[in-house]
DNA sequence: GATACCAGTTTGGGATACCAATATGGTGCA
DNA sequence: TGCACCATATTGGTATCCCAAACTGGTATC
């Protein structure tokens, strides 16, 4: 693989992962040096990581952008028009046989799973649900929100009961998706979306001062 | 302005406006001398130009990304996903007073308002439309999806005929828009852009060998 | 003690040099 | 004539330099 992909991959990795923290600031020399790469490829990686919305101009210089709740409750309207697009087109389909593929992702977690695996779980479902209606944009639409929404998402895989709630809830939206039954299925997602957003931002809103503490920046609604 | 951004727009507007055609090939080093820019801010204009689906990678080098039927249906599918949350958003505003904006921009054309400018009215219809939901990200999708559409659109804006047909439709729209009339306004949106792809289809099919006879590629549904 | 100011350092933007991979075009052989 | 092959030019990827702007820290002044 080239260093450029390479570059971005690893810094996407690190801010995904929270090692580098929402509003810390970042020199291109300083990625320059810790990956090994010289400025060129940095700079393509900036620039991807940038219209991704994981990274933000500070002035002339650069900044992990802050998890910021407004944000967050904007993604969740977009994730409500995208996903409810998206699965109405997956139930219209003849063949919707491609459910149980995520069905099988969802069980494939259990008691002893880590949550790094919960997480990227729970990310995937609605990815992939996406990704079966057949359509590129609605399906980028949505792994893109997803990616936005990752950092903050940590904060709910935390949380047992919530995990448990929408483990409970992705199987009710695959089944209803099964049967074909479109409203059904789109009122199920659109209940899903709304509780996790507010369970997230509640979250996120009590714990503001310890992730402030963290040094994480939260930018309020 | 730097450089950068200049490349950029510059760029971009010759690759809308048709000046390079749709599946050319571009070196770095010709849009370096064709700008006077050297090849840092030249690599930068293509990352960004890559993300805005304007050119894409070819094997190693870069190609003004071809006129694609079967993107643009799956676009109109996005669209009215995106176009329609939105605009539900704005009608359940309190204050939709600013949609007299809007219609005040539709009524700027008239018979000898010139070509250009029909074409560039007609996207902005659509993007400030998705921008009074005051929702981000609807409606920088609905921008991102207008500029991917926009190349094929000076087609339509040839056709007398489906000018004044989309002129009228928008009007309808703003006064279901204006009522608060939600579900009627996304109605009337949905019929438009339905409408709108398949003349766009219908007429991108037909004029295929002639765009090709002028060097522009166009892929097959 | 606060502040205006200045030298030195850091940083991103841009330009250029170098390289490996690829494309190109011509040449000689069958 | 057609085709395989090689020398050469071109091109994107990377590294490195240079520069102007911004930042930093200390100092002299009021």
């Amino acid at each position: 693989m080239s260093q450029m992909q390479n570059v971005e991959k690893q810094l996407r990795q690190m801010i995904l992962g929270l090692e580098i923290g929402p509003g810390e600031k970042l020199t291109e020399r300083w990625i320059e040096s810790r990956f090994g790469a010289s400025r060129t490829p940095v700079r393509a990686a900036l620039l991807r990581l940038e219209t991704e919305g994981l990274v933000g101009r500070d002035g002339r210089g650069w900044t992990v952008s802050p998890i910021n709740l407004a944000e967050l409750e904007q993604i969740a309207v977009y994730r409500e028009a995208v996903e409810i697009a998206a699965l109405r087109l997956t139930c219209s389909l003849a063949d919707r046989s491609a459910v149980d593929v995520i069905e099988a992702m969802l069980e494939s977690c259990d008691n002893d799973t880590p949550r790094e695996e919960w997480h990227r779980v729970g990310m995937d479902f609605h990815i992939e649900l996406a990704r079966l209606s057949g359509n590129e944009f609605l399906f980028r639409a949505v792994r893109d929100a997803m990616t936005r929404l990752s950092r903050a998402r940590w904060l709910e895989v935390r949380d047992e009961a919530a995990l448990s709630r929408a483990w409970t809830e992705h199987r009710a939206i695959l089944a209803a998706a099964r049967l074909g039954d479109a409203d059904e299925a789109a009122r199920l997602l659109s209940v899903h979306i709304v509780g996790s957003r507010d369970r997230l931002v509640t979250s996120l809103a009590n714990d503001r001062r310890g992730l402030r503490a963290r040094g994480f920046a939260v930018v309020a609604a």
